[in-house]
RNA sequence: GGGGGAGUGCUGGAAUUGGCAGACAGGCAGGACUUAGGAUCCUGUGCCGUAAGGCGUGGGGGUUCAACUCCCCCCUUCCCCACCA
């Protein structure tokens, strides 16, 4: 009997051993292959929940993959250490917030300990540590040096919850990415990075093994569109004012303009606002103000808004439209106004059907369908005998009269005839889709026909109508009239992209979209342009726990950068918390008053701290030199390390962090700081690991603790369990049941490798065998290993030890061949293992430590199969498998088939059509 | 509404180029050992059928000698974005 297999103590002594020797301690060995294996540091939240260790263990087990291989391996941790929660705690607990980060960080590194990872400590970085903030700073002060760092005014998403702003990215469907309250809309003066200067690269992914849907991600949140920039004139009015600029991708529908919006936001509001309307427009701004972005962009609620009393006018028709404002134009976007084409844009067209607002059709439907409602009583007797004659589509309407659809120019030609022949005098009758045509019929029986192709046209349309038909008194506009008709309700407004109409000088035109901006472009009245759904990236905060943004105000000097010699501005010990939504430093007037730098005058500090993310987009680089005191990092031991090789963590930061550390690069690179333009070369999200159905977060709670795991089973269970559990981009669900079986495992390997082997014979036949099964995985391990499939890789381990197990019975091979064997087994496992291979390398006699040995190679031609089971099919169904020889011919393979009494029974009174062979795979015999 | 995934036994999952569907585990059933078992070991386990055999990767079509894999349509589900002009 050998010893139990005691995992809790064996951590202990490994991990302390491992430490003593310093055995993780990297350095830049130029002799060796680099390689910068990074995961997200974690926040300092308190906890490492098991959704941390799925984050760090498979990464850890990857590096120590590659350090087997002969990388020299960077993995470095550390902890994202500013931001709320430790503020919040400092409130409700009275405790200091960097006393309280300080407590979770001992806590964390423990933990993280615990888990047997291979992290250089002696890099470790903090970034709340004045030594860390201090780079932080002098960051900002090169982003404001170089012009990519400014203080602007905005209305900015506020949350109400934590009392402070937040940047567009972390606003999540109008939500707070931290709390989850919904956010308002406040006007604060703030500081801006100019990420947007970085819009196109950023959508770039050149050169980088990223995730796909991330790389769409983040595109997506570029959002670049093109379209056509369109000044509307305000010259009428006799304001300062002299255009209204409007952002459009459909200048094709430029004729079909009926009104104009405005975001509530936007400057021009105030300005163009007759008296009369003022009142109305100012209660309306003062309520969008209020309402938080969820309401706001609610696409359930009704759109509405109010009209400013001012017109713009169309330039292409000289057509005077009326100015409204409404809160579904946001002024964050394009310009903050919109022109409005009812007929082709579903918000526009339930907006002017709601105000009455005058829609006119400027795009052909593609379909080429119109319509036409001859309403009853209009048309004279044998009408309908014609429509039957002429082979026209038309049903009987209830209320009588006849919908006729019309499918084609000569069919509405026909239509035309027909009805000039066949309206009674009084009356009027139209058709609808293409062409928009009122025939309206006097009393001396002529004709006039009116197309619906300007708003001039609408208003006389809809007089004659009035007059003709009482019913239509109410009716504001030609469309609302027509809108009560259900049979034309699909022809009344489109989105597609179709030949112009009612489009003037650019009728017929099939590119409008090109056209109408050549032409804009050729009057001055418009330029083809782009735009982002990015914004710049806002990162004031007006909390306390964050990196002082290094500013000072001077009353003769402006802003003024702290000198670099001054850096770090530290945070003042001392705060007051109980201010709420201002910076607690606001109130700390020792720290406030400075003097300034330049004039040597009285200067206030800024008070505002750092976005978190500033601080988490540069960690990556600190790491390859911690201590380097003359800059943020040393040159040197950047182009050693950087970039990253592989970046693992939550597909969460798609748009947030990793956003951010790409501008963060790419800015740097452009002040010739560094030589790469993207941080991270390949990119690996994980996915959530859950447990009885709950997801593991930080606001739900975590069900499983990693603690009681590691404390009763031992770190290697537990990683082993997280590398099996399914594949690491999934993610999956921890069950209790499911670790016992990887335990088991483990056990089994313990008690394989120190119970005695006693060799029973020395069959060659077996030898062959173990070494060709032992190539064969090692080849599988690899491969698994390298696409960080590591649920297979152990699987292929477990296969490994079962054979062994089953071998171990049989004692057929000698105790060297053993011994090879089971030592390659232990190599392959250390990665994922890396306390119990190492002592059980030891007990086998080692005193090197099995994590410094080299990764086992396989040889293809052990590793190959001398018999291969060729599988026999008739028809594509499998009938029987036989053994034969890899070096078996097609031929004879063919015959072995067919002689196969399984299958004869199959072929009996058939005849065989053909035979197909796949070498060593299968026959197939095709028969009729 | 737009974009991106996913759907395989009782469960987690496997199947690298179209070529034996269900590797490896869990669970369950039976057995061995044991004072005892939430320990260990062995055997069985996709479904229907006594069997021969048939059926089977969300559903329906297609391509092919051969489809979890490729193409078309549909259903379900998860994630991201969403009044973006």
């Amino acid at each position: 009997m050998v010893d139990k297999y005691n995992p809790s103590e064996m951590d202990k002594k490994w991990q302390q051993k491992w430490a003593d020797d310093k055995l993780y301690m990297v350095t830049e060995d130029q002799a060796k292959p680099k390689w910068y294996a990074l995961t997200m540091f974690p926040y300092t939240s308190g906890d490492l929940h098991i959704g941390h260790w799925y984050a760090m263990a498979p990464s850890d087990v990857y590096a120590r993959y590659k350090r087997l291989q002969g990388y020299n391996v960077l993995h470095p941790m550390g902890f994202d250490a500013f931001g709320l929660p430790a503020e919040n705690a400092a409130i409700k607990r009275g405790i200091h917030p960097y006393k309280w980060t300080m407590a979770n960080i001992e806590n964390m590194r423990r933990q993280l300990k615990s888990m047997g990872t291979i992290y250089d400590w002696d890099r470790e970085v903090i970034t709340c540590d004045p030594e860390y903030y201090k780079w932080t700073q002098w960051f900002f002060i090169k982003l404001f040096q170089h012009d990519l760092a400014y203080r602007g005014k905005a209305p900015v998403n506020w949350c109400p919850q934590c009392q402070v702003v937040l940047a567009n990215e972390q606003v999540i469907a109008g939500k707070c990415w931290r709390c989850d309250s919904e956010v308002i809309k406040r006007d604060l003066e703030q500081w801006l990075f100019r990420i947007t200067k970085y819009a196109d690269e950023l959508m770039e992914h050149n050169d980088i093994a990223w995730p796909e849907r991330i790389k769409i991600m983040q595109r997506n949140w570029v959002g670049k569109s093109y379209g056509t920039e369109i000044s509307f004139a305000l010259e009428h009015l006799g304001v300062a004012e002299k255009e209204i600029r409007v952002f459009t991708t459909r200048p094709d529908t430029i004729f079909g303009v009926t009104f104009m919006v405005l975001a509530p936001e936007n400057p021009l509001v105030a300005k163009l606002t007759t008296p009369d309307k003022k009142a109305e427009v100012e209660t309306y701004v003062a309520r969008t103000r209020r309402f938080t972005e969820i309401e706001r962009l609610s696409t359930e609620k009704e759109k509405d808004g109010v009209f400013i009393g001012a017109y713009a006018t169309n330039r292409l028709n000289g057509e005077k439209v009326p100015v409204w404002i409404a809160d579904y134009v946001l002024q964050s976007y394009g310009t903050g106004a919109v022109m409005a084409v009812p007929a082709h844009d579903e918000r526009d067209f339930a907006f002017a059907l709601k105000y009455g607002i005058p829609i006119i059709p400027v795009i052909e439907p593609t379909d080429g369908i119109a319509k036409s409602f001859a309403f009853p009583d209009t048309m004279r007797e044998g009408f309908e005998e014609e429509l039957k004659k002429g082979g026209f589509e038309y049903t009987p309407a209830k209320i009588g009269g006849w919908y006729v659809t019309l499918h084609g120019e000569a069919q509405i030609e026909k239509y035309i005839r027909l009805m000039k022949v066949y309206l009674r005098p009084d009356n009027w009758n139209d058709i609808i889709g293409s062409p928009w045509l009122f025939f309206f019929s006097g009393k001396d029986n002529k004709i006039e026909t009116i197309a619906l192709d300007s708003i001039v046209a609408e208003r006389e349309i809809l007089k004659r109508c009035k007059k003709i038909e009482p019913n239509v008194r109410n009716c504001r506009t030609v469309v609302e009239m027509l809108n009560n008709c259900e049979f034309y309700r699909d022809r009344l407004f489109h989105t597609e992209y179709g030949a112009m109409i009612h489009s003037g000088q650019l009728n017929r035109n099939t590119d409008g979209v090109k056209a109408v901006t050549a032409y804009l472009e050729q009057k001055g009245w418009g330029k083809g342009t782009i735009s982002y759904r990015m914004r710049d990236w806002l990162i004031s905060r007006q909390r306390y726990w964050g990196a002082p943004i290094p500013m000072i105000y001077c009353n003769k000097c402006g802003i003024v950068p702290a000198p670099e010699k001054d850096l770090p501005v530290r945070l003042p010990e001392e705060a007051d918390f109980s201010h709420k939504g201002e910076s607690p430093l606001k109130y700390n007037e020792k720290w406030v008053n400075t003097k300034c730098p330049k004039c040597g005058g009285p200067g206030k500090r800024e008070t505002d701290t750092i976005d978190g993310f500033m601080c988490s987009s540069w960690y990556f680089l600190r790491y390859c030199s911690p201590d380097y005191a003359r800059a943020a990092f040393d040159p040197e031991k950047i182009k050693y390390w950087m970039p990253v090789d592989i970046y693992t963590g939550g597909a969460e930061h798609a748009v947030m962090h990793l956003l951010y550390a790409r501008f963060f690069t790419k800015a740097l690179h452009d002040m010739g700081l560094i030589n790469f333009g993207e941080p991270f070369t390949k990119l690996f999200n994980q996915g959530t690991i859950i447990a009885e159905h709950e997801k593991m977060s930080k606001s739900k709670g975590n069900v499983v603790n990693p603690d009681e795991y590691v404390n009763e089973l031992g770190a290697d269970t537990v990683r082993a369990y997280m590398m099996f559990i399914g594949p690491w981009e999934q993610g999956g669900e921890w069950f209790d049941t499911g670790i016992s079986g990887v335990s088991r495992w483990l056990n089994r390997v313990w008690n394989l490798v120190l119970e005695d082997y006693q060799p029973q014979s020395a069959d060659e036949n077996a030898r062959r065998e173990l070494e060709r099964i032992t190539h064969q995985t090692i080849k599988k391990v690899t491969g698994d290993m390298d696409r960080l499939r590591f649920n297979t890789m152990v699987a292929a381990l477990m296969e490994l030890t079962n054979y062994l197990s089953r071998l171990k019975e049989s004692g057929a091979v000698s105790a060297t061949n053993w011994r090879s064997s089971i030592e390659t087994l232990l190599v392959l496992l250390a990665p994922t293992a890396p306390h119990m291979t190492e002592e059980l390398w030891h007990r086998l006699g080692h005193n090197q430590s099995i994590h410094n040995q080299h990764w086992p190679k396989w040889d293809e031609a052990l590793a190959k199969e001398e018999e291969i089971t060729l599988v026999v099919q008739v028809n594509g169904k499998l009938r029987d498998r036989i053994s034969v020889p890899v070096s078996i011919t097609e031929d004879d393979a063919k015959q072995l088939a067919r002689d196969s009494e399984k299958v004869k029974t199959h072929l009996e009174g058939k005849q065989v059509v053909k035979v197909i062979y796949v070498p060593g795979k299968l026959v197939n015999i095709v028969v009729r």
